[in-house]
DNA sequence: CTCTAACAATACGCACACGTATGGTTCAAG
DNA sequence: CTTGAACCATACGTGTGCGTATTGTTAGAG
């Protein structure tokens, strides 16, 4: 374990976090198991010798890396959609800012697969209930119930997380340009009710046993 | 490679069975990772000797596994909800089904985490295609263009995901009981809209512009 | 100029998994 | 009883990653 001194703090920390980021791009192309110091330290240039002098052991290097992810995807994602204060514009934002970044949404489901790992575990929990949590708020100032603003949230989170899922795994599936604009309204309006009755439920009727079409 | 010969095949045609089965709960619990030919001897209680008998290499045996996965995941089914010829009913059906095995669940999105690999990938589309493909015929049979069938079908399929992976990293925000059922129903009833207009869009207000309570 | 902290290269032992080679056991056919 | 196929064990070589130990190299403090 090194003992910095406070003048070259600042030099050794940005080297430290060079190699917190080569692992999460490590970890966005190749999973968890990517992680590895050796091909880590040759993609950088250097070898294992520079590695364990910044960091004790691999399991350390990964918990540096997921303290990056997890501030970069709840500090800072939530601190650019805050300042609008209508629930219903910052739940949008949720959704367009998930479907914006690619790489983001490849590194949580890399990082999500990990998920027997303990360690990696305490960070996806943590993370995914960060944002279910201010999806439920979002609801709950929308006029819901708490357990329906739980419900709605879960229910949203899920069908962002398997957005992600399906435009890994089948891209052709997911449209773009003007077709996913509309695919994206389509979920929003949908998974944003805008009426809610007394009762913490939605106005419009979605419960009403009403048939289907086709079959009158 | 070995010349089986025709009185030998059923036991043999077993034990590569035995290994493929091994090599699926490998997966389930440890990733595609943990698919290693030394360990799942020991847990078999045989010798690395028996699996290479068997099988050319390890990338055989993850062949042989995915091919029981694919045949599990959508033979059958599909299979199990087909009889039902009411649209709405089939989509129902294939959220509860979806739901109910916690294995297959996990399994799925351990396999889907391996997508790099280039043989995974290819069973991964396969399956995720013609589930989504399935549900689009479903949305179809219930009146929406093929454009809005395609949309929902997504939709509806992103959503399942979703909680599929929910339920895995934070199981603490997956209600149980009649708690689950409130969900799977606000679910329901959400994603399987039972009125649609001429023009293939449903025709509860999903879309028009009606601002939410709370902000009069 | 010297000394020391920060940083890096090299070399080593260890563990584990892949794949191969080869020998051992069982069983049924001839 | 012999033979050969099916099946499995043992042993080996190779690759690769972890972690440690040891030895440079560089730059700034004194």
């Amino acid at each position: 374990m090194p003992a910095p001194s406070a003048a070259s703090e600042a030099r050794q920390n940005l080297t430290a976090n060079a190699w917190a980021d080569a692992a999460l791009e490590a970890i966005a192309t190749g999973g968890l198991d990517a992680v590895a110091v050796e091909p880590l330290a040759r993609k950088l240039g250097v070898t294992k010798g520079s590695f364990y002098w910044h960091f004790n052991s691999r399991g350390e290097l990964i918990r540096a890396a997921l303290d990056l992810w997890e501030k970069s995807e709840t500090v800072d994602i939530l601190a650019r959609i805050e300042p609008t204060s209508d629930p219903y514009e910052r739940i949008v934002n949720v959704f367009k800012q998930a479907n914006a970044s690619y790489r983001a949404g490849r590194l949580y489901l890399a990082i999500a697969a990990g998920e027997d790992h303990p360690v990696v575990n305490e960070y996806v929990r943590r993370v995914s209930e960060a944002r279910m949590n201010y999806l439920r708020d979002c609801y709950r100032d929308l006029g819901f119930s708490e357990s329906q603003a739980r419900h709605w949230a879960r229910f949203a989170y899920a069908t962002f997380m398997g957005n992600l899922q399906i435009r890994r795994d089948t891209p052709d599936a997911m449209p773009q340009g003007a077709e996913f604009n509309e695919y994206l309204r389509l979920m929003i309006t949908t998974l944003i009710p805008r009426e809610v009755a007394a009762d913490g439920a939605p106005e419009h009727p979605h419960v009403v046993p009403m048939r289907r079409a086709g079959t009158p």
